[in-house]
RNA sequence: GGCGAUAUAGCCAAGUGGUAAGGCACGAGUCUGCAAAACUCUGAUCCCCGGUUCGAAUCCGGGUGUCGCCUCCA
């Protein structure tokens, strides 16, 4: 079944075909190690997981590249402003080269949280320098670039366009800037490639330009086109990366060898915080940790995620939050269902499934209909271990690990276990007025107890 | 000022020309000593106005609202 795909570069949905007939070559923008990664960071990754996991499932090889900046990112994109490695080493008092393994090592764990199907190389800017250095030096062969006094300039003016991908152009930069532009550059868009390091500037290498750093839109890059080659077949990113980052990309490739880096440009959407954006400013930035103080696990803010395309912004609320973790839970259960069930199911039904998943998946990723397929199954009149079966397969995709039960069983303080072990002998005698009261008492405690079949379930509130 | 996105039931959200997927919540029922959980059932003509069409949530034109980027940020 043909895989159809939206690209940013031709604003439409295309049928997907990859430069190897059988592998795929991606980059994927990465984090800016400089700080905790928030919700709105990880649904980027959240989304580049299901793309490798849809193609896998389409048959297709990966290699997939992304990058982990730790130099270079300044606190504007436009090169404004100081470095954010820096200003956080500031903040912290510390190296900001343990700051980015700090920050890195924090992003890792939470990629494995969120069960996020990782790439096959992770590159740190830091350790490309040279690379990068030698990208530099063909842009300015090349005849791309230009030196003022401290800056080499990419120069966009000798580009056929710039902004192929956002529509921007140096007139309506110039026209709409609430920032002055650098004086020294000739053109609105132009951008800084290499930048001279300033004396006491922390984080600095011995280059052919003297002590450097490089631009932040040259590291993605030198280090796509190390790893990948002058043309690869996917590039991903933030939708915030369209009009500054991914089109410095793009002018970068031109200037470098005359070619597109990429051929298809997918980029996530933001997510919202109550209908606002999450950002510093409004304090409503949260972090892993902190769902999981609410009681929410990496996987329920996944499940999340697949309540909206990734085209369209997701309005984070704890309420859908909530809905994500019931859901999830409802998931797992009628996993279980199916494979204690053993009636038969025709050979159509499976196939007709398995159809639809794929019709969905294959539409540009479209998660929220392929998870109508799978709660059709969920809630298939007939218990059978064929449905499991299938809802497993369809998991590869999904990546919520729907036969694992959550470690997310919290020891349970031993005075609300002896009122449990209490309640549950008060229960046998059936003396309902004590049995009621532990109750209360339990709950008071912050447990809930639930009767069940097979015994009490306790739950924290 | 420039660029872009979006408007579907209480909430979240699919659906791009043929008569509105799914999830959550609410309500009803089954189960249960009770409660919770679980399971079953139940709801919308798609922001407004005009047009094209046999037929539009879906296309076109005009409004209105909301949101984002251009400064922190995926």
């Amino acid at each position: 079944m043909e895989l159809s795909i939206y690209n940013t570069l031709t604003r439409d949905k295309q049928v997907f075909k990859p430069i190897h007939e059988k592998e795929v070559k991606i980059y994927t923008c990465g984090p800016t190690v400089y700080d905790f990664a928030h919700i709105g960071n990880l649904r980027a990754y959240l989304f580049m997981d299901t793309l490798r996991r849809v193609l896998k499932y389409n048959g297709y090889r990966i290699k997939h590249v992304m990058n982990i900046t730790d130099v270079g990112h300044l606190v504007s994109d436009a090169d404004e402003g100081e470095d954010k490695m820096i200003k956080a080493a500031r903040r912290e008092h510390k190296d900001p080269f343990k700051i980015a393994d700090f920050y890195t090592n924090i992003f890792l764990e939470d990629m494995k949280k969120l069960n996020i199907d990782m790439p096959d190389v992770i590159a740190r800017a830091t350790e490309h320098i040279k690379v990068m250095e030698e990208y530099v030096k063909k842009i300015i062969e090349n005849g791309y670039a230009y030196e003022t006094e401290n800056t080499i300039y990419f120069d966009t003016s000798k580009l056929d366009k710039y902004g192929v991908l956002s529509n921007i152009n140096a007139e309506n930069q110039i026209a709409g800037a609430r920032v002055e532009f650098d004086k020294n550059k000739k053109n609105a868009t132009d951008f800084a490639i290499w930048i001279k390091a300033p004396k006491n500037h922390l984080m600095k290498w011995d280059t052919f330009w003297g002590e450097c750093y490089p631009g932040w839109h040259l590291e993605c890059s030198a280090m796509s086109n190390k790893y990948l080659g002058d043309e690869f077949d996917i590039h991903t990113g933030g939708i915030d990366h369209i009009p500054v980052h991914h089109e410095n990309e793009i002018a970068q490739g031109k200037g470098y060898c005359g070619k597109i880096p990429a051929h298809y440009w997918m980029h996530v959407e933001f997510l919202q915080v109550d209908g606002k954006k999450m950002s510093k400013s409004l304090n409503n930035l949260y972090t892993l940790k902190d769902l999981k103080e609410k009681g929410y696990s990496p996987l329920d803010y996944k499940m999340f995620n697949f309540a909206s395309h990734y085209r369209k912004k997701i309005n984070f609320t704890w309420e859908a939050l909530d809905t994500a973790k019931i859901s999830l839970k409802r998931l797992k259960e009628g996993l279980k269902k199916h494979q204690e069930g053993n009636e038969q199911i025709e050979e159509n039904v499976i196939n007709d499934y398995e159809q639809k998943f794929m019709e969905a998946i294959n539409d540009d990723l479209n998660m929220p209909l392929a998870m109508s397929v799978v709660w059709d199954i969920v809630r298939y009149p007939k218990k059978s271990i064929q449905l499991s079966n299938l809802l497993l397969k369809f998991d590869e995709v999904l990546g919520l690990q729907l036969d694992k039960d959550e470690e997310f069983s919290e020891e349970i303080p031993n005075e609300v276990q002896e009122l449990i072990n209490k309640r549950e002998i008060a229960r046998k005698e059936k003396n309902w007025d004590l049995s009621d009261k532990l109750r209360e008492q339990i709950s008071l405690q912050g447990y809930i107890v639930k009767d069940t079949k097979d015994g009490a379930i306790i739950e924290k509130i």
